[in-house]
DNA sequence: ATTAATAATAGTCAAAATAACTATTAGACT
DNA sequence: AGTCTAATAGTTATTTTGACTATTATTAAT
């Protein structure tokens, strides 16, 4: 280290909660019940305990509003602005979690008015820089989603080939060819069958199948690489 | 935020420099010369200050240690594990910076006692956790080489083929095909030949290229991926 | 019952990309 | 003149991709 003082910080952690509707991707958003950000919308977080790691104090946190636990969770990046928050220095890391539709009962917070799921591209306005943080969150969201199986964390359990291209379609805004998706995605050879159909559609059926982890972990060490 | 109180916290930034020599990765690392931690090797780093940013406080280390600004420089992840320093609760955001070569001066710090540049794969025993953060940097590296062309970064200005694929070999610690690898670089269309030559070679003298970095940025708006 | 609608699933085919090579060329050193 | 090293050029079979068409299964409406 230099000659230079130490500095004490407070330390927050902040969660993008990323869930799929129907192909259009969701995030997670508290309205604040006190302080100077009463009424407004933004990201669940909380300080940094004292005897907590940053991923422990990510994992309360979505523990507190969903009621979630063994949730995808990765560390995103730390925000350090000098002007973040309007009256203190508060530095935040943030971080990023998938879950499946459905997994969670949303539990409004202590000071907190209210829990909801907003359509990612129907955001209102977010409080401190929330909103640049939710951008970073989509572009690695963007980017991730390509090279690594993460988006499975999306989806139920079982879901459909065309279930998994609109996932796809929904995070990249963009459309894809069905029957070259599915190829692509079979070939893979990462999608188990479960041999079992839809039901309730008003049209012909689509065979259900699950992601493959273990086989995924196997091939990954052997140098395959998911892409899509 | 919850009703839980505020505490505050201690804060660094440690910053992962590479370099490469002859396509073998370099990393940076100090030589404590006060603390606990005397006579170690680490990674240069310094305490948060009040007034800057963890991004500013890291190209402040750097410009100390190597008297270089204006370099590639990105935050990697911050470190938070309780037991990661052996007397206090140090949390520290890491750095990941790509030097070329020869371009650095190194300087020895005050309470250091010598900075120098290590073969990767000769590293001596590191303080704290830096072992695990340098693992964790040159994963990171490895995946994002071949996703984005920050791999120049880490070459002179002018540079051969032959020197950029030595680069990615060593990066990767794969052999490539030399034929096939030149091929694919030159397709993309983002090298400048320097109409020039290699100096003071005993063999055929090859061909000078810089990379096209605008050229690349408008690529990439317009969808193009850098894939090695 | 027939038909329309919807989406699943199967298959085709040309173009492009890749991997694994061989061949030739240029320049320096002995 | 011959040897060494690496640059550069080219070949070929295989695989992958993108853009399609065709067929099938199921439900809902007429």
């Amino acid at each position: 280290m230099q000659g230079v003082m130490k500095v004490m910080h407070a330390l927050t952690v902040d969660n993008l909660v990323f869930g799929c509707e129907g192909g259009r991707l969701e995030i997670l958003l508290v309205r604040h019940g006190d302080g100077d950000s009463i009424g407004q919308w933004g990201l669940p977080g909380d300080w940094l305990l004292d005897h907590e790691t940053l991923s422990e104090a990510a994992a309360r946190v979505l523990l507190d509003k969903t009621g979630l636990s063994d949730i995808y969770l990765e560390q995103l990046k730390t925000f350090s602005d000098l002007g973040r928050h309007p009256t203190e220095r508060i530095i935040t890391t943030a971080f990023f979690s998938l879950i499946a539709p459905d997994a969670s009962k949303l539990v409004v917070g202590t000071n907190q008015l209210d829990v909801k799921w907003f359509p990612v591209n129907e955001i209102p306005k977010l409080i401190f820089d929330h909103q640049a943080i939710l951008e970073t969150g989509i572009m690695h969201l963007k980017h991730k989603v390509c090279h690594e199986p993460i988006g499975f964390n999306l989806l139920p359990e079982k879901f459909s080939l065309l279930e998994l291209q609109m996932l796809y379609e929904g995070i990249l805004g963009v459309s894809l060819d069905k029957p070259n998706f599915r190829r692509k995605m079979q070939k893979m050879n990462l999608l188990i069958s479960c041999d079992e159909k839809q039901l309730g559609v008003a049209h012909r059926a689509a065979a259900l199948y699950r992601f493959d982890k273990e086989r995924y972990f196997k091939l990954k060490q052997q140098g395959f690489v998911f892409e899509v």
